[in-house]
DNA sequence: TAAGATAGTAATTAATTACTAACTAAGCAT
DNA sequence: ATGCTTAGTTAGTAATTAATTACTATCTTA
């Protein structure tokens, strides 16, 4: 006896098993911290995306929070991911470094609500989990651009008076700079092509005049 | 007669002209900012740090989005004031794009809420009037550092095959990450030396190698 | 000094928000 | 089939938010 006469390829289907509904959450959260600011990700804003009801989403996750932990466990998965490959790519160091810069832009114009969320969150009280969560993730990312930067340095690929941490800063910045200008100035289209040419200045820039 | 007994010089005064409280009114959004997430500068937050209940904000400002407003056209003024002194410091081109570059990120230091507040409210929906008001703004700035640049190559400053569009993506990039990163990761203590540092990199980078 | 305009208060409102509790139904093992 | 666990619904809650209202105090000036 067929209630359900046709699952009909797509999203009529109900109760999920948790980890498959966890992870559409996710997955609507990062959608919709792409059209607008995060504020409007609301626990029922959510649900509708997902297309449960709000009130279901507190059997998955014990409190808001907790989303945006997942969501930041989710992000971290994705930029390590963009950091091993490139280096497993192998190659020298600043052949890496091409690769991460390139790969982390266009993984933010994929996701172009990524940069928003990190940055919004970031400024909860220093003291919160969430804000410990980011920041420990930042933290990771900019110790692996150092230990390139590092190495650059030993292979003679970049100048040994080059000051590793400003250089990073730099580095960072600069993806950091450009995924904003883009995503919010300008539209998110150009941006890997803008990314391939201002990556040569800023080679150039970490290698210095050879006066 | 004195009622006051003593005005004790500072901020038992009440019923201020308009003009006034509307300074102190985004003088406190700015401090709100300063310290957390825009998130908190709720008209109650503002109405408490400056004193008055929060109903009487609104006979100064018709909503809050009146409010926001004003904040940034004060922000207009002062990265105004920032740009113009600098220009009118004289100097070539490039001497003026350092003291821009140093400046601003001086501003940054000093109000550590501005640029949280200008990314968090270009997150709004393309059409509306806070979003253009931000957009319009930064479109002014980035002009201003576009022309520098132009004229920095018509000098011969920089090499004629600089892409000042890239360039001037490169040059505010620079600025919003490194004032991302000492506001949110590190302290925003030595944001000023940092700047210092980094600038001379970025220089290098917009005049390029000479092969 | 009387009158009108201005600045402020106190209390209330409607709409949202994250979160919860009681109930229901689907799936799975025995 | 029976019973237990899991996923989801429905209908709430308390708290917070921007905004409004009716009223009052103060300043200005004619």
């Amino acid at each position: 006896m067929p209630q359900t006469a046709n699952p009909p390829a797509i999203s009529v289907r109900k109760r999920l098993p948790a980890v498959e509904r966890k992870r559409e959450v996710v997955a609507a959260v990062i959608r919709l911290a792409a059209q607008n600011g995060p504020d409007i990700i609301t626990t029922q804003a959510i649900a509708d995306l997902v297309g449960i009801t709000q009130g279901a989403l507190f059997r998955h996750f014990p409190d808001k929070d907790a989303v945006w932990v997942a969501v930041f466990d989710w992000v971290t998965e994705q930029l390590g991911t963009v950091v091993g490959t490139a280096i497993q790519a192998g190659g020298d160091p600043l052949s890496v470094l091409e690769r991460i810069f390139l790969s982390h832009v266009e993984f933010a114009a994929q996701h172009p609500g990524v940069p928003r969320i990190l940055f919004q969150e970031l400024q909860r009280p220093a003291d919160s989990v969430i804000h410990h969560t980011v920041r420990t993730m930042m933290g990771h990312y900019r110790q692996r651009i150092r230990e390139l930067l590092v190495e650059a340095k030993t292979r003679g690929q970049l100048p040994g008076s080059l000051d590793e941490d400003i250089a990073t800063v730099l580095f960072i910045g600069s993806i950091q700079g450009l995924v904003m200008q883009s995503t919010l100035i300008r539209g998110e289209a150009n941006m890997l092509a803008t990314a391939h040419q201002l990556f040569p200045l800023l080679l150039f820039g970490l290698k210095g005049t050879p006066q």
